[in-house]
DNA sequence: CCTATATACTGAAACGTTACAGATTGTCAC
DNA sequence: GTGACAATCTGTAACGTTTCAGTATATAGG
């Protein structure tokens, strides 16, 4: 019963406090704050009694107040690239980040950096500044030095695509290999002989796997290669439309083609028409999706559908696995691209 | 000269601050916070040189520090709903956002709601946790209740879209009013007579600019309305094609479309082709677009481009606008579309 | 009855920052 | 020489949280 002098402020003012509830339940606020927590060594009907007033007036604790105190931010940074990401991409990344955090207290804030930037900036940022309890990248390289570096300051991070470093790290990937051999399949099994393929960048980790599968299953099907690298998914829809045209208007040129991004698609389409050849009869192409839309465009078009929103989640997941203490190693996935489409009228 | 005990910790350890500042300098950590923020009782050499020092060894403001001192979060939040947003909008204006707040300190945070959420509870979540300086929000109504809420709250705030209260906020808006009248005239001028169109759904703000000035416009050129309010650019590509497919087989229909978003025109010309009617011979369509690829589609297609970056940017500026103190009516702007334009081959 | 130990709670300090209320100079007027 | 005043600088407290090092009470062992 010596609650005595000392409550100069609290009461109903602004949003609830530690010591708002310290006040209203009688107790301490180190008492308060270790019952909202469970720790062990706070009685049991006390513990509900603090949790129930919580509950009740709603608190919440303060981010900062935690952040200063712990380090912990509660924030998990999505990197992207302001110029070369893919548009989907990007919405539903985002939307596979958000459906996770959802109910975690954990904030998304998205860091972007240009084509200028070294793509370590953005990095040396979160990690210096302390910005972010874990971060997901994407564009991933084989040797990446971003990631080399969030392993080095131990930093959880997960990366949209694998490395090839030897280093152990979380990541999602599309099994980009499969798709390509699926394609190459495809296209083998309708009589396309001689296919090119719009690879991804080189510099990027899948190109290696789309690559690899597209050749590997060349050869097991006894298809040959129209090479097609002079451009990549990341060039600008005026190139890869004016070099399909050229490509299609050789002696030597491809009946089939293997898209590896769905706006790629349209300027190979667009190419392939304006050198006066119809898809589907002179040529297929399949293409990756990463939204329902391609069969609309042309319904000739055949198509392996690649989940961004899917890829969102897993790697939020991944983040958040390895902020908890999982082991890095046990939070890989990877994810199977569906067979490949033909055009089926909807409903 | 009294510098005598209390350094017990601070040189080179983790990262540096006030106090690590303060210990170089040989100053008080008072007069280094003024120093770096040019308060104007601190001498012009102590500024200098704190400033220096502080370049030196890449000093960076804690933000826990500052947010729990001053409540500022240095935050602006991007509210978006995961289902209903279009999906290029998200990115581009992710990036126009990001490019406006980039030499700021600003970090952006996305907050998402889902369909089955009431679209307040993100704002009151950001509001009441003060989790933001400031939140940009589309998908405006003309008694929009977040707006009015924000209002209330005195947060700064900045709609994507008008609202029609009669209340002042800082807007950014794609004049679809002009866009409507626009495509009318365009139509008109080719000969079209009976115009239908898809419009926003109806309890956006957009829906009547969008439709005011379709109808306007077809007073204005003696054109008719074919009516096709069964559905709206929220539907799914699946039922807009249907519907228009309907459409199209009726005795009197359309033979001008103006469609409010490129997803669903994708969705309307299959529907004309469902028919058996071929777009530029029995129908022309005109479509806003956000990014450079309907007249990949089809080249009869006649575009409008919104331009989502540049929104992005623009709301960005005109948070960090009511935020700096700026009367948010100075804070408004409409973006003007282009002429209607017809294909052109590239280059 | 005294001491040891477990249980349940508590105050003080610290994270990095800024605001408030001084403190120490030097300059100038008279 | 004194008082007033401006120009610079400084210590303390506070924002809300968690951790550390306790303190009080009850229970049990001897």
């Amino acid at each position: 019963m010596d609650r005595d002098q000392t409550e100069k402020d609290d009461e109903g003012s602004g949003r609830p406090t530690l010591k708002t509830l310290a006040f209203m339940t009688g107790l301490g606020v180190t008492t308060v704050s270790r019952a909202l927590k469970d720790a062990p060594e706070i009685g049991a009907e006390t513990r509900r009694r603090v949790q129930l007033v919580a509950r009740q007036i709603g608190y919440r604790p303060n981010r900062a107040g935690v952040r200063l105190r712990t380090g912990k931010t509660n924030v998990i940074s999505l990197v992207l690239n302001t110029e070369r990401e893919i548009m989907s991409f990007v919405s539903d990344i985002i939307y596979g980040v958000s459906e996770v955090i959802a109910d975690t207290p954990y904030h998304l804030i998205v860091t972007p950096y240009s084509r200028s930037q070294d793509p370590l900036d953005p990095i040396r940022y979160l990690v210096e500044t302390g910005s972010a309890d874990g971060v997901i990248i994407s564009r991933t390289q084989p040797n990446d030095p971003r990631a080399r570096y969030m392993l080095e300051r131990g930093i959880p991070f997960a990366t949209h695509g694998r490395t090839d470093m030897g280093l152990i790290h979380p990541y999602h990937d599309f099994d980009n290999y499969a798709f390509a051999t699926e394609a190459v399949r495809h296209l083998a099994g309708i009589g396309r002989r001689r296919l090119a393929l719009l690879a991804p960048p080189a510099e990027l980790t899948y190109h290696s796997h789309t690559l690899n599968g597209f050749t590997d299953a060349l050869s097991e099907v006894g298809a040959s290669e129209i090479p097609f690298n002079t451009v990549s998914v990341d060039h600008s829809i005026e190139q890869i439309r004016m070099r399909t045209a050229q490509l299609m208007r050789r002696d030597v040129r491809p009946d089939g083609f293997v898209s590896s991004a769905a706006a790629a698609t349209l300027a190979i389409v667009a190419g392939i028409e304006d050198a006066g050849l119809r898809l589907g009869r002179d040529v297929d192409v399949v293409s990756k999706q990463s939204s329902d839309l391609l069969h609309l465009f042309r319904r000739e078009l055949l198509v392996v559908n690649e989940n961004f929103r899917l890829a969102g989640a897993e790697l939020a997941r991944s983040v958040l696995g390895w902020i908890g203490g999982a082991a890095p190693g046990s939070l890989q996935s990877l994810s199977m691209p569906t067979e490949v489409l033909a055009y089926r009228r909807p409903d």
